[in-house]
DNA sequence: AGCACGCCGACT
DNA sequence: GTCGGCGTGCTC
């Protein structure tokens, strides 16, 4: 023992862990020291005595002394993190004005390590003639062999009759796959050739936009450079936007490298998780595929990172830290080469990332040609042409961004209007349930049948959803329809695949994913819904998803695109009806330059909620709070409320990053620290989509 | 965030 | 007299 002046003792022990406790307070920040198990480093996981309570902690660097009275931890986990990631949550806790802990969370293992030991099950006799079975039982006889979930009790009664038998086993727990491993070499064209070459040739470091029309064969770009990464004895993350929405793409990387992939999504059971993860830790598997969170794959010596449809907006998450995966993968990429993949990438990208193009499609089909239909000139919400395009059509997407029947109800005689009872918005209809709901916190209530206020039965819907437009079209052609709503969309693209004629009508989803060969129109009913939304970067949004509906019809003969709008002059619908990508981007980034948008400044918002205290709101007086301690800023605008919530939120908009970062986390946390706002909580949103 | 300590009101 | 309200303070 050192003396070190009074009060203060520096104990010399054997060595000692710096953690980081995982709890969600803001107030609470480690690092706190504990002595140091054999074996412990930076990643380790250990349960430590903190307080009165035990809790998990995060080892995120040792020491060889401490100035405090050391406890020793409870126990150290079998698992760890790679310091690499220990190192990245430190970073995004800092870069999103969050806290270690909070990005430690992300990171962690998966859990089900207990669950190692499982029921496996395989047939062992065909089912005699005129066995009865349930339709249940069926499916799952046709499902085997392989290990039992949550339905090993239905299980267990077909192995009484003795048509299966379920042992024990210890053995990885394999996501569902077709194939394995069966390379399947293609013939690479001129434009994916030049793109390869260009990844393969990037120095450590560089980062690309692989800026490629729908169809001019990404992916098969990305597997040949995944393939040169591993070569080199490197390895390679590849981001895709859902995974349930795009199985072909998962489905190549398996054909083409087998085991040496781990996949990633919420489709896995927490023991299939768990050891996708492991294989990753251990090495066994060299490239993680999956959404946002798979950024965080426990690999080390990263020579690639592959971001596809970069412009997707699953990539940034909503919780805190609200992390941008693009950003982080930039970051985990530095050492390597990042790729960034899209038919209509974001100026941002346009303007940070070396560009290299794929202008043709690999099937040689041009895009279709857009036509833009005024809606202003037509009193429905339907224009005659869409109609005459649909009935002449074999098979047609029509996007629609607005689910239910109708949007809005009100009293035709008191103009009272349906609004939920906790959020300031209107419910909206949904017929064929019987209910007005918020599409915001899910309240829902059966349709009104009396005015409350005045007694009056004449009660107006206003506006059309999916649900109506699937009524209304279904006069023209079968139609199926695909939403939030829909319990199955798997299922509803099989069946649009499969059909002879349909019209399949859909939000934004139905422009994403799955290819159909035959689609020969594709519409956009309400082009302004998306273009109104007050936001910079609706016209962005809008010119993306016109461009990607025109890929989805582009395979046909004679594919087109109508767009309805009333606003027939918006630069995104414009530059989309021309295929002039680079119109619009440039003309995007000028007019960004001159608003001081990003890529030319960074803006970080800060929203406020809390609950309505006896009047006052509360969230709009920290608002204003934050921004006396931070100077500059935009706002404070009050926001609808939310789940029973008042809001408000404040902009900054700043050119130093790291300096508006910093005074952004101080002001929010001597925000926090004042007991006048105890009642609001804060949110900080760094680069908000 | 938990969790306990602590200091004031209504119950067996 | 004690059960229990939630204000405030601490966690290596």
């Amino acid at each position: 023992m050192i003396a070190r002046g009074p009060g203060h003792i520096l104990r010399a022990v054997d060595g000692v862990i710096q953690v980081e406790p995982l709890t969600t307070a803001r107030s609470l920040r480690g690092p706190f020291d504990y002595t140091r198990p054999p074996g412990t480093g930076i990643g380790s996981l250990v349960e430590v005595p903190f307080g009165r309570q035990r809790i998990t902690a995060v080892v995120t660097a040792t020491a060889s002394a401490s100035e405090h009275q050391l406890s020793d931890p409870f126990r150290v986990h079998d698992e760890s993190l790679p310091s690499e990631l220990v190192e990245l949550a430190v970073w995004m806790a800092r870069e999103y004005c969050s806290t270690p802990a909070r990005a430690l969370s992300l990171l962690l293992p998966p859990k089900g390590a207990s669950a190692r030991r499982l029921m496996w099950a395989e047939q062992v006799r065909e089912p005699e003639q005129g066995e009865r079975l349930t339709e249940n039982q069926r499916a799952l006889l046709a499902s085997l062999p392989r290990f039992a979930g949550t339905d090993l009790g239905s299980l267990r009664r077909l192995e009484t009759r003795g048509l299966i038998k379920i042992e024990l086993r210890s053995s990885r727990r394999e996501p569902s796959r077709s194939s394995i491993g069966v390379s399947r070499d293609v013939e690479l064209n001129r434009d994916q050739v030049a793109a390869l070459a260009q990844i393969t040739g990037a120095e450590p470091g560089e980062r690309l936009l692989l800026h490629g029309v729908t169809g001019s064969g990404k992916t098969e770009v990305y597997l040949c450079a995944v393939a040169d990464t591993l070569a080199r004895g490197r390895n390679a993350i590849i981001l895709v936007p859902e995974i349930a929405l795009t199985p072909q793409m998962v489905q190549r990387f398996y054909e083409r490298f087998g085991d040496t992939i781990a996949v990633l999504h919420s489709g896995l059971s927490d023991g299939e998780r768990y050891d996708e993860w492991q294989r990753l830790r251990s090495g066994e598997a060299r490239i993680a595929v999956g959404p946002r969170s798979a950024v965080f794959a426990p690999l080390t010596n990263i020579g690639l990172i592959v971001v596809d449809e970069e412009h997707d907006s699953s990539y940034k998450h909503e919780g805190d830290p609200r992390y941008d995966a693009r950003n982080v993968a930039e970051r985990r990429a530095a050492a390597g080469v990042l790729v960034c993949g899209s038919a209509t990438p974001r100026p941002e990208s346009v303007h940070g990332l070396r560009r290299v193009q794929m202008p043709a499609r690999v099937d040689g089909a041009v895009l279709p040609p857009v036509e833009v239909v005024d809606l202003s000139e037509c009193a429905g919400y339907l224009h005659p042409r869409t109609h005459e395009a649909l009935a002449a059509s074999r098979k047609a997407i029509v996007l629609l961004n607005r689910r239910g029947w109708s949007n809005f109800l009100t009293c035709s005689s008191c103009a009272r209007v349906w609004q939920c009872p906790d959020c300031d918005v209107a419910l909206v209809l949904h017929r064929a349930e019987g209910i007005v709901s918020c599409h915001h916190c899910g309240h829902r209530e059966r349709v009104p049948r009396t005015c409350p206020d005045c007694g009056s039965v004449s009660i107006a819907r206003h506006g059309a959803g999916t649900e109506r437009a699937e009524q209304d079209l279904s006069a023209i052609a079968p139609v199926l329809r695909l939403d939030a709503g829909v319990r199955d969309p798997g299922a509803v693209l099989k069946r649009f695949h499969d059909a002879d004629r349909a019209i399949l009508i859909g939000t934004q989803v139905v422009a994403k994913g799955h290819d159909f060969p035959d689609v020969d129109l594709g519409v956009v009913l309400d082009a302004d819904s998306t273009l109104r939304f007050p936001d910079f970067r609706s016209e962005e949004r809008t010119f993306a998803l016109v461009t990607q509906l025109a890929g989805r019809a582009g395979r046909a003969r004679a594919g087109r695109v109508l767009v309805q709008t009333s606003s027939p002059d918006a630069p995104s619908i414009a530059h989309a009806a021309h295929h002039d990508a680079e119109g619009f981007i440039a003309g995007e980034l000028e007019r960004r330059r001159a608003l001081r948008y990003p890529p030319f400044s960074s803006l970080i918002r800060i929203v406020c909620s809390g609950a309505r205290d006896d009047g006052a709101h509360a969230p709009l007086a920290a608002a204003d709070a934050i921004k006396a301690h931070v100077g500059d800023a935009l706002g404070p605008a009050p926001l609808f409320r939310l789940r029973g919530r008042d809001r408000a939120q404040i902009v900054v908009k700043a050119s130093d990053r790291a300096a508006a970062i910093a005074k952004v986390d101080a002001a929010v946390r001597a925000v926090a620290a004042d007991k006048t706002f105890k009642t609001v909580s804060l949110s900080v949103d760094v680069d908000p989509q």
